[in-house]
RNA sequence: GCGCCCGUAGCUCAGUCGGAUAGAGCAUCAGAUUCCUAAUCUGGGGGCCACAGGUUCGAAUCCUGUCGGGCGCACCA
């Protein structure tokens, strides 16, 4: 429970005391009551709406209910002093032994301080990244995977059981285009002249290794061969290199799942066919006409007859094919299928997908819904489009030169740690900006530095500390500890409530934020010792101060750990 | 034409369930280093929270509309 959770019971406990004297009404709806950090620090520890949002359903006005409230919270021990300000808002300050106590109690749950319990163990099922295994990741793929690890991370940690888990798009078209292409490498590695690409096949240099590998294996068994003899063989192949390489991709950015899926494998279980009989049984699929599509001129247009999924019941413009005229199955098809799977081990999904997908939303949740009866919950977070710039000039990527830039080279060039802070530094439902050259640059003023060198100073004081004089952080004297001092733990307690709202909300960063904002107390503490050399952490003639600021320092830098390690982000100790 | 997302300082972005004087970084200007790491700190300038209505004690936040930007709109993935 965090600090503002243990007082807001406390507040609730002195509405009750009002209640029990008759002077507020019994049945008072109190959940809009929250007690949180104030605004303004000047304002106190601790402040509370009650007053102002109780007032109105009590028939009293907020400062009147407000003088009451006060007066039942000033008989506590923990609040030195309560006051009301503004429209009515009860700003509290507490006795410095609670941040001393919840300072000791940062020491003792260590990597653990933070955690919550608010998941109630929950399965929640984060899909990530699901990139086509048809070549490396590259930067649009960067941004979902980022957010995804760190929600999971975010989530795991708020209490959740948590599955990572990769869907593998082995069965469509474009994996025939994969074994056509690693074909041809194989020819070619076999010493045929292959010429350049022809269109419509990968020319990346990345299927090079595994034409190598092939004719390896295998000789020149499938050289003169019909496409038929080698197909299905090259793509099962060739489709496992890729997932190789896309793991090794994903190592780079501190990316691990737990679960790969195959949608091949999903066909080969009839899972498609069996949720397609549930459905029809429903009466949610049938066969029927598709519309032509509208705000785009389509020349061979013919309208044909498809079975059909009813999802303009649950909103969508119209009813999606799950098969194909050729009788195989539509990406949407095989894709409501595998959400009925991951339903059964999960009691909540999460899909990270990009926002040029947002159009299929509605469809897929319209059809987890009918699968489950609506017993899953079921959320889309849509991640917007990383617009990747040169010196202010957009990139082109295009595929058929097999010029994109690569996670690889991103990592290489400006290190995971930068890539993660700087994909994590921004709600992920607004589009971003990303510019190579800026970053590259700017990569020693990229905010991540400011977080971890907090860090690497707190490290680098307590090795001092101990070398120098032999003292090691304790808590035995942190009531000698001032405001200054409690300020920083004030904003060391604000930890555990963002991970509970971000984790709630499913936005991992608002923890990069907070890290920034407490890196920034941090140092400005610090700095505090430059002017005023009594305020430094390590005062060679005062041992117990000394020790009980190491104990703040280390304990600080407990909590810039716990935060970093949800963003995947390494806490440097020394920069 | 329709759907989803966005519009906050010169730039990149935060802003918690509707709450107090709208914040940070970069850039800019002025300062701080015989001192625990200056990759830091202190201060200044810079805002019609796109615009117009509405809801209420109170709106950057919720609702409606307008404008602007992005993404999507076969059976592709």
């Amino acid at each position: 429970m965090t600090i503002f959770a243990r007082f807001a019971v406390l507040l609730n406990d002195a509405l009750d005391a009002l209640v029990a004297a008759d002077a507020l009404p019994a049945d008072l709806e109190r959940k809009n009551v929250v007690v949180e950090p104030p605004k303004d620090a000047a304002h106190g520890d601790m402040a509370t709406n009650a007053a102002m949002v109780l007032a109105k359903p009590a028939g009293t006005n907020p400062r009147a209910l407000a003088e009451l409230l006060v007066a039942e919270l000033q008989k506590l021990d923990s609040i030195s002093s309560a006051d009301i300000a503004g429209p009515g808002f009860i700003n509290l300050r507490l006795d410095p032994s609670v941040w001393g106590a919840e300072l000791t109690a940062i020491a003792e749950f260590g990597d653990e301080y933070g955690q919550s319990d608010i998941g109630t163990g929950k399965a929640v099922n984060v899909e990530y990244v699901s990139a086509n295994p048809t070549g490396p990741m590259h930067m649009g793929h960067c941004r979902g995977a980022v957010v995804g690890d760190a929600l999971a991370s975010l989530l795991e940690f708020a209490g959740h059981k948590v599955i990572r888990e990769y869907y593998i798009n082995d069965a469509g078209g474009q994996v025939d285009t994969l074994a056509r292409s690693a074909h041809l490498r194989y020819l070619e590695a076999l010493g045929e002249t292959i010429g350049e690409i022809p269109e419509g096949l990968y020319p990346g240099d990345y299927l090079k290794p595994v034409g190598n590998r092939l004719a390896k294996e295998f000789g020149n068994k499938y050289s003169g061969a019909d496409e038929g003899e080698w197909l299905a063989l090259f793509r099962k192949e060739a489709v496992s290199d890729m997932m190789d390489m896309i793991r090794g991709d994903l190592a780079l950015l501190g990316i691990h799942h737990d679960l790969f899926s195959s949608e091949a494998a999903l066909h080969e279980e009839g899972k498609a066919e069996a949720a397609e009989k549930y459905l029809r049984k429903n009466d949610l699929v049938y066969d029927g006409e598709l519309e032509k599509p509208k705000g785009k001129e389509i020349e061979d247009w013919e309208p044909v007859t498809l079975p059909l999924f009813r999802s303009t019941q649950y909103g969508d413009d119209q009813d999606r094919p799950i098969k194909k005229s050729d009788g195989s199955w539509t990406y949407f098809g095989a894709d409501l299928a595998y959400h009925y799977q991951k339903s059964q081990n999960a009691d909540r999904l999460i899909d990270i997908w990009g926002a040029d997908h947002a159009g299929t939303v509605k469809r897929i949740k319209a059809a987890v819904n009918a699968l489950t009866g609506g017993e899953t919950e079921f959320d889309v977070k849509l991640v917007q489009m990383v617009r990747l710039l040169r010196g202010g000039e957009p990139i082109k990527m295009s595929k058929r030169s097999g010029n994109f830039v690569t996670i690889a080279d991103m990592v290489e060039e400006v290190g995971k740690d930068v890539v993660r802070f700087t994909m994590l530094t921004r709600k992920s439902d607004a589009q971003m900006d990303f510019d190579f050259t800026k970053v590259i640059e700017a990569s020693k003023d990229n905010p991540v530095f400011y977080v971890q060198y907090a860090h690497a100073r707190i490290c680098s004081t307590l090795r001092k500390g101990m070398d120098e004089e032999g003292f090691a952080p304790s808590a035995e004297h942190i009531d000698l500890l001032g405001a200054e001092e409690l300020a920083l733990v004030r904003e060391a307690a604000n930890f555990p409530r963002i991970v509970e709202s971000a984790a709630k909300a499913a936005e991992p960063h608002r923890v990069a934020f907070y890290l920034n904002d407490l890196a920034s107390a941090f140092h400005t503490y610090w700095n505090l010792g430059n002017d005023q050399p009594d305020k430094r952490f390590i005062l060679g003639q005062n041992k117990q101060l000394s020790e009980a600021r190491l104990f703040l320092a280390a304990n600080i830098g407990q909590v810039i750990r716990n935060g970093l390690r949800l963003l995947g982000v390494e806490a440097a100790e020394s920069m």
